[in-house]
DNA sequence: TGTTAGCACTCTAACCAAGTGAGTGCTAAT
DNA sequence: ATTAGCACTCACTTGGTTAGAGTGCTAACA
């Protein structure tokens, strides 16, 4: 167990280690008003912390910087409860603001999460399996072009435009719609096709003449439908922190980033709650020298989607906690607050 | 002017530099096959070709490299006509394909762009100015919410949900979609607002209740929308580029690239047919070191929107002067269809 | 007169040696 | 239990040396 002045020692190496970058030693800790203890005494205090596991050298004559056990403690163990809300408020505001759709919403909270922190912010949109289909329209824009809309319950619009193929006639594509919105109503998202390719086209061939020809057509339109949306916000946000001076670095922190299903899964299997990984104790072998805390926002208790934040294992894990926790429960509100005015 | 040798020299160095990035002397030009001169003679030329300002020294004693104006006049004189037409031909098969939406269409064409040839592909979507609304239509979602659907001229379809303010009636709301269709249809876009605060507020006082308050809303509905859109390829394909082995130089390029309206008004005045822009010569100061190579695509004659390659001066020109000469035909010819059967 | 060989010169990049300073671990005194 | 003192370590800086690639110039050559 660690004694109060290790506790100390530690809890203020890391907050300076955050702030510079810089490892620190025991003559300069020794100055610091909060430490009232002699250089040696702190040595040797540092070389218990060492022991311990807490605390690593770069090298052997250097200062000391914490590992990645010294931030887990440090995350368990020292972090208070939260105290200033002012960050969160401006975020509240935009959502608050009941103008926009949901998908902006959550846009623009990632970028206010990454502008506020510094580090990246990735949120993952609603998830599809929660997600089903409330109603589909269509639109004709001229005699052979039409726009389809699809409607979620969760409030989700999108539309896709189309050239109409030359075997179908306007009644048809009625008798289409119409079929479809019978039977795909309340059908989740991802079973689509799914359904579709069995009991909707079953039923379409009775209706409809020459529908065989038609219906690889279709199924593409369902098709190209990526299951989840990402926003990442801050992206260059890296770029500030003095660890990425390293082009190569860089280059390893962008190509990860552009592989957005790996990204999407790795958040996927965040529980409730908040939950940070620290450097190792990543899964993802991309983010072994980063760290990743992640929350999830809800629908009446059913899991939604996830916010995350993405940087250095050196964070100022206090600010950012507060900050994700306080957007988590505000876009849980969001959401909830939609589903009343949308159902 | 130059002679024939000069000019395969200063051709034959362009094309190394090009390809090492490393400064090329005159003992290794000699040993080229296509040079039958001694590293003496050549030296003497290159002497003179930097007399003429085509070509530089890092320092005293350092291989040459092409200088801006010797890259202008590569760019403007040694390029012959393109030769292989393969790459275009993979971007005509994605717009053939006929299924995708126009916004889709240019997304991918920066995606294949940048791929094909590691620099940042930029390109502006159909300008504002040329597009037109053709109709408006709401489709109701719930009692309280709804999606209204924009849909332009040039096939460009925008939705955007919205909850209805409750002094507003649907038989209200109905009318008010009528008169907007009946007067807006055929306004461009970026006369939409005048339009709407001036005549339509007129006619809708007449035969809604309450019209005031439901102003601002309504035009706060058709406000948030960014004029021009902007779609980039391969930002982070700079990163392959030695020149940009300095982090400095990388965060430079990043923030940059986020200011999104400034580069589309760089964009903005390309003229007709290709435009290449070295070094220097860039306006803008933010890409003094970068080449921009830039071309127009077109709907019947008028300016539409812009295709560009961004990159470092050392740039393939040839091929990629080629290749965004294919893609602009390709592009016009895919928006001359679009129009056609979307009319 | 154009081309080439030869040579002195220049500058970079890599390497090495010495010196400096921040930091540590250990021991002995308080 | 704490602290002062001291020897030791290691990264970083500075200055000097060398090797190599390249140039400019001159003189010889076809």
């Amino acid at each position: 167990m660690l004694t109060e002045r290790q506790l100390i020692i530690l809890q203020v190496i890391i907050d300076d280690f955050v702030d510079t970058a810089h490892p620190i030693g025991s003559r300069a800790l020794s100055k610091k008003d909060d430490l009232p203890y002699s250089a040696a005494t702190i040595r040797n205090e540092m070389a218990d912390l060492e022991d311990l596991g807490f605390l690593e050298k770069t090298h052997t004559s250097s200062g000391r910087i914490p590992s990645e056990k010294g931030y887990r403690y440090y995350v368990d163990h020292l972090i208070g409860p939260s105290t200033k809300q002012n960050d969160v408020s401006i975020i509240k505001d935009i959502i608050q603001d009941g103008f926009f759709e949901f998908e902006q919403i959550v846009q623009m909270s990632a970028e206010v999460l990454s502008k506020l922190t510094n580090y990246t912010s990735i949120i993952l949109g609603p998830e599809m399996f929660e997600t089903t289909l409330k109603q589909i329209q269509i639109l004709p824009l001229s005699s052979r072009t039409a726009v389809a809309i699809l409607v979620t319950n969760t409030g989700h619009v999108e539309h896709r435009s189309f050239t109409i193929p030359e075997k179908i006639n306007s009644s048809d594509l009625e008798k289409m719609v119409n079929i479809m919105n019978d039977r795909l109503k309340g059908v989740p998202i991802i079973k689509l096709q799914d359904v579709l390719s069995t009991e909707v086209s079953q039923l379409m061939k009775l209706y409809i003449d020459d529908f065989d020809k038609s219906f690889d057509y279709l199924k593409a339109f369902f098709a190209n439908d990526n299951p989840v949306k990402l926003y990442i916000g801050g992206k260059s946000n890296i770029l500030l922190q003095p660890e990425f001076n390293d082009v190569e670095k860089i280059r390893s922190f962008f190509t990860m980033m552009e592989k957005e299903d790996e990204i999407a899964n790795m958040l996927k299997n965040s529980k409730n709650g908040i939950e940070v990984t620290i450097g190792n104790e990543n899964e993802s072998d991309a983010i072994k020298d980063l760290s990743l805390i992640t929350a999830s926002y809800h629908l009446g208790g059913g899991h939604m989607g996830t916010i995350a934040l993405l940087g250095p294992t050196r964070m100022e894990y206090k600010k950012v906690i507060s900050l994700i926790k306080g957007l988590s429960t505000e876009m849980t509100d969001a959401l909830y607050m939609w589903y009343r005015t949308n159902d």
